[in-house]
DNA sequence: GCTCAATCGGACATCTTTGTCCAGCTTAAA
DNA sequence: TTTAAGCTGGACAAAGATGTCCGATTGAGC
């Protein structure tokens, strides 16, 4: 139901919110993130154009959070790659509806709406700091040890 | 966030629905729902084979629904063309997580599910008998006057 | 049986998304 | 000032989604 890019976008930020205030290289987030390289520096060129990330260009450079994790939502982040886009008017070109949908567009565009809210109202913060009965953080292996990672 | 052949299955069985009980030729359906002919005809062949809707070949043939408008729900006709994928493992491949998602795939498919819920407790007879404040079903004009359509 | 309307299904064209490559620019640090 | 790390952006390749075309096949009605 979600590109790809909406996919890597997400996963990008979460990599980012983890150490948010220092820069990160886009060898590094790819790695940690298991992503091809080279699209994820296309999808980190998209995210800094929209403002959600910082490039810092140069030698110790990278891409690092414009804000702090609890100020950026999910669908901040899905925007700035791929916009939700809501169903305005009839898709069918019929004249004289104006924003008036029919029953199945209307179903539709609901879907859209609680879709795009449920993203609204979630920020990158909340999901670094939820803790569960269900383990929450994926474990990746690193140099032989586990560490928690947010995803 | 649904693709252009979700939206047209849908306008295509809601094109059906009017009147389920006897068949209808591609172009006609093509031309009531203003959607590309040919296109629409590989559609149906996909709503066919997943047994949403009934062939007729030969003069005066067709298709049509395979059940009553009420028996099918949207999730159906969606699944036939363009499956919703729920997350069912780690996307990363990470090993040992099974279905325990992190907190952002797991958000992610809280969303996806609620999709799919929201489509599979609406059936095709509720959108055709739907009436609310706002006019529900879009007019289309034909041959110099209005009727009303299922979209 | 013949004709014609209609589906069937393969081939192909086009566009978008995804993925890759690379030369050039910027900047920190030696 | 030189070097190397790292972003920038253009070009291009591969794959999938969308759209078009057309001959083959089917079956109702004459």
């Amino acid at each position: 139901m979600f590109s790809h890019t909406v996919e890597y976008a997400l996963r990008a930020v979460a990599a980012l919110a983890e150490d948010w205030e220092r820069p990160h290289a886009v060898q590094k987030i790819a790695e940690r993130t298991k992503m091809p390289n080279d699209y994820l520096a296309k999808v980190m060129q998209a995210l800094c154009r929209a403002g959600v990330v910082r490039a810092i260009r140069g030698r110790h450079g990278g891409y690092q959070l414009e804000q702090a994790p609890e100020k950026l939502s999910l669908l901040d982040v899905i925007n700035a790659v791929d916009p939700i886009k809501r169903i305005e008017r009839c898709p069918l070109g019929l004249s004289g509806h104006g924003a008036n949908l029919c029953p199945l567009h209307r179903r539709l565009d609901d879907a859209i709406r609680e879709t795009e809210n449920a993203f609204r109202y979630t920020n990158l913060g909340e999901l670094l700091q939820s803790t569960g009965p269900v383990r929450p953080l994926c474990p990746i292996e690193q140099t032989g040890s586990l560490i928690n990672v947010a995803f």
